[in-house]
DNA sequence: TCCCCGATTAACT
DNA sequence: GTTAATCGGGGAG
């Protein structure tokens, strides 16, 4: 059996997407991401950021449901997908029960499976800036707003505990990226540079 | 209805 | 460092 083979791997409990959303956003860095898990593409999560319920002006909840953003407002573990800026797509585990409007922006990854076709999909030679970005990352996993209301663990996307620990000594946060409010918060988390370094080859 | 801005990216100078 | 591409949300008129 392949250690790394993704139809091997167990889906995250439901009971993940239920704890404080910092804490999640937190947790998910070293997570597998994967879909379609019959031809399966993979990555290796490495940024986030964590997008609130109250006090958080930046959070596309922040002014209550809409058409584009009433996925967030599901039950933990659904997948929250939009368009951004007209032309790139946005993938957010959506954290919290129902109702509330809690989820974790997945920024960037390492390609772990699949990676020939990840490279396709962003139509590049080398592995520069190719999960570097949350429009990139859909891009390269070829989500878009067809995964919008979808369930993590399904047959199209699931999130995967490959064992891999990051401790705490290994995550670096900051201000989130590309907002104009709030920006003071420190809800971007993503694993120091050196340890990616130390786990390439993965 | 009009207009500005946004959880972005790539291709410029 | 600057900017075009491109469209939905939301406030102003």
């Amino acid at each position: 059996m392949k250690l790394y083979e993704p139809s091997f791997q167990k889906p995250l409990p439901e009971s993940f997407y239920f704890l404080p959303t910092e804490l999640i956003a937190r947790k998910l860095l070293g997570k597998g991401l994967v879909v379609n898990r019959r031809i399966p593409l993979g990555v290796l999560i490495t940024e986030v950021e964590a997008y609130l319920s109250i006090n958080d002006p930046a959070s596309h909840s922040h002014r209550g449901p809409t058409r584009r953003n009433s996925s967030m407002f599901a039950r933990g573990g659904t997948c929250y997908v939009y368009l951004s800026y007209g032309m790139h797509y946005c993938m957010n585990v959506v954290t919290a029960p129902a109702g509330i409007g809690e989820a974790v922006l997945i920024r960037g990854a390492l390609p772990w499976f699949g990676t020939e076709e990840l490279l396709a999909n962003r139509k590049k030679k080398n592995l520069r800036d190719l999960l570097n970005g949350p429009g990139k990352l859909t891009q390269a996993l070829n989500i878009d707003l067809s995964f919008d209301g979808e369930k993590f663990g399904s047959e199209r996307i699931a999130i995967i505990d490959l064992g891999i620990d990051i401790r705490p000594g290994q995550i670096r946060h900051s201000p989130r990226i590309g907002i104009s409010r709030a920006t003071d918060l420190p809800l971007r988390f993503f694993i120091k540079p050196d340890c990616l370094e130390r786990s390439r080859g993965f």
